[in-house]
DNA sequence: CGTCGATTTGAAATCTATCAACGATGGTGG
DNA sequence: CCACCATCGTTGATAGATTTCAAATCGACG
């Protein structure tokens, strides 16, 4: 059941088989969340610790004006509130994007899992810094990068984090984003990102409709948006047994 | 020694005696370090952990071109290396502004510590959150606040950081950046944010000269900045014993 | 058919970068 | 002590990027 995080975890850390009975061994209970809402706001103390095991959603900050600021994407195997174990509150809140499935995990449990496996108490340590790189990139983006950079970059991110959980296709995955989604994770107007798309159409470096991304030309894509996905921490080079 | 440290953690955290015992009774080698030199570099597997003792440093991501970007200022009790253990390198560099003393701990020993005193490796975990919340604030601030605003922002976090170590004197602190500083850590250029300097000097919200902030009207400032301090996780509400 | 959300378009306003230059300051070496 | 140099801060003019405002189009769907 908990096979998302399970592999994220494989892709840098070699699990005994100990490690992965003992995940597989927690009681978890699959939760159904319907698209666009929020599920998990600021403030809030949930119970569960929550993996993505279906779905898009998004980190996102919350203002007094009623609009929010998107600070990172979920995806399948990743973890909504790993943090609350040791701040105990969520500091940002969560979104669905599409219909999404959730795997909850007893805090509890958890807990004692990870202080009985090392390994697995670093893979956890790991998934959270992976997310702070890719905030730390996404700060780099909104000072460093054009506009349509930024969009590209974003479509980049897509691309990688997505081949890593094997729901690539050519090139092509799906993406139940709207052109305002975009705009809230890049801070541009809608207008602006719907001009950047349009560029990077004609440029023939991607195509997105329907929910639908193709990356027309990957290489020209990642040069244009100074990607590297080191940041991801997708190499296996330093790994730790 | 390890007392800057420790009070950051007390901020948060009720330590026993036997927590403070454990922490004083680190091996710590006292590092000096002149103003303006990069000592820890991106790649780097640095065999002890480094806490500012004291002087102003910073993190930040180098780039092709030979330019920085600052993704973080660290004082007196931040930690500059706690990712090295999980990740086994450093992910970005750091760097003095001021000359600074670090105080290096090894990592073995710091790790059986945390292994055996459940609250210190909770407020180890807890100092890396913070880390994060200032992260994700700074990408706020560079996509939704204006320049000026971004510049008035980063005044306010230095005011209440350094008060919460204690070397504010009157709303007035030593700041030891040049303009140049600011725009690597804001991403503006340093013409405008000399300009946004002058705005704020003739809004009469700080003066800023020889190294010198005094902040004229606090709640105009954070007004105008629209700044919270909740994201620096001071208020000792969720308190943990 | 009408409505709603999402996308697209155009024109003008605003913000920030860019380029170029100048003044002040402090340190260094002669 | 002075001349020189480098760094820092300041100013002005212009260009470029992005927002803002307003409106049109499109498609899905009841």
């Amino acid at each position: 059941m908990i096979t998302p995080l399970i592999k994220k975890f494989e892709r840098r850390f070699l699990l005994s088989d100990v490690d992965r009975a003992a995940l597989e061994s927690l009681d978890t209970i699959l939760l159904q969340v319907r698209s666009r809402k929020s599920f998990l706001l600021e403030g809030d103390s949930p119970e569960y610790v929550h993996v993505v095991h279906s779905g898009f959603a998004c980190r996102y900050k919350a203002f007094p004006d009623g609009s929010r600021m998107t600070v990172g994407f979920l995806i399948p195997g990743d973890i909504c509130d790993l943090n609350v174990s040791t701040l105990g509150i969520m500091d940002h809140s969560i979104r669905t994007l599409s219909e999404c499935e959730f795997i909850q995990i007893p805090r509890e449990a958890l807990s004692g899992v990870m202080a009985e496996h090392p390994t697995l108490d670093r893979a956890f340590r790991w998934v959270a810094l992976l997310d702070e790189s890719i905030l730390r990139e996404w700060l780099i983006s909104s000072r460093r990068r054009s506009a349509e950079q930024q969009v590209a970059h974003l479509f980049c991110e897509f691309l990688v984090r997505l081949q890593a959980i094997g729901v690539v296709d050519q090139s092509s995955y799906h993406l139940p984003l709207t052109q305002a989604d975009l705009s809230d994770a890049t801070g541009l107007t809608t207008v602006h990102v719907n001009r950047m798309l349009q560029r990077l159409r004609r440029e023939e470096l991607i195509e997105f409709k329907e929910k639908n991304v193709r990356i027309l030309n990957i290489d020209g894509l990642m040069t244009f948006a100074d990607f590297r996905n080191s940041y991801l921490f997708l190499d296996h080079q330093s790994f730790i047994a």
